[in-house]
DNA sequence: CCGAATCCTCCTGGATACTG
DNA sequence: CAGTATCCAGGAGGATTCGG
C-alpha cells in the first residue's frame, strides 16, 4: 500500500499517450502515482522525470481545486505533505483505463498512419 | 444516414467538457459529426460554432494524418470534398463515450468543487 | 522538505482577408 | 465550395532563483 513508487514506474509509456487523455499534461500520471496510496510532493517527483516543482505544485493545486485530491500538511519539522484521492479523483480511473486499452489495441496503428503519411 | 446536422447538436455540452478529451480542442466533436456518415467541409462547419476555416482545416489535416479520417476531393464545379470516419476513426467513440458518462455521472460535482473553492 | 516568485518560450487556437 | 495566407493573443509548461 505504501511501498517506494518505482521512479521508471512510466518509462513504458510513449511520450505521447494517443488521443485519450486525462486533464492536462501531468493529470493521469499522477493520478496513477496515488492509486495505492497517499504520497508526498517528493516522492512523486521521482517518477514524473524531471518536472519542476513550480509545475508539479501548479497540477496539484488545480487537482485539489477540483475535488480530485486533499491536501495534508502536518505541522512538524522537517515539514510533512501528503496528497491523496478523492473519490472523485478515483473515479477517473475507470476512463483512464478506458483511454490505456485504447492506446494498448490501436495506438500502433496511428504511429504507423503517421509514419506512413511523413513517407507519401 | 446522411440527413442534414443539427446545428445546436453542441448547444448541450458544457464549454469544458472536463478532464477527459479526445484529441485536440475539436477532435471530438469533428468524430460525432462524421459517426452517421460522411460529411462536406460546409456541413461541418455549421454544428461546430462558428470555427475558422483554418482551425477546421487543420484539425482535419491532423485527423487524417493520424489515420482517424478519410479525405475524397471529387472533380466537379463546384467542388466537393467529403470527409469520413476510418475504423481506427470509429475506434475511439468508445473511450469517448466513457468519458461522456463520466462527465454525466461526476461533473457536477467537479464544477461544485470548483465554486466552493473559489468562495472558499 | 515543500514550495513561492520571476521570467521566458513555444504552441494552440483564433481573427481577418483573400483565392482557384 | 473549400480552402490558403498572414498576423496575433493567451496560456501551458519550463528554468532558475529564493524563502519558511
Amino acid at each position: 500500500m505504501s511501498e517506494p513508487l518505482d521512479p521508471d514506474m512510466f518509462a513504458g509509456c510513449p511520450p505521447v499517450t494517443g488521443p485519450v487523455r486525462i486533464g492536462d499534461k501531468w493529470t493521469a500520471k499522477i493520478i496513477r502515482c496515488l492509486e495505492s496510496g497517499p504520497r508526498r510532493f517528493t516522492e512523486l517527483q521521482a517518477p514524473l522525470r524531471g518536472i519542476t516543482p513550480k509545475v508539479l505544485t501548479a497540477s496539484l493545486r488545480a487537482m485539489e481545486r477540483d475535488g480530485l485530491l486533499t491536501r495534508t500538511a502536518y505541522d512538524e519539522i522537517p515539514p510533512r505533505v501528503e496528497y491523496a484521492l478523492t473519490d472523485l479523483g478515483r473515479s477517473l480511473i475507470e476512463p483512464m483505463n478506458a483511454g490505456c486499452a485504447w492506446s494498448r489495441a490501436h495506438l500502433a496503428e496511428l504511429t504507423e498512419a503517421r509514419a506512413s503519411w511523413q513517407a507519401g
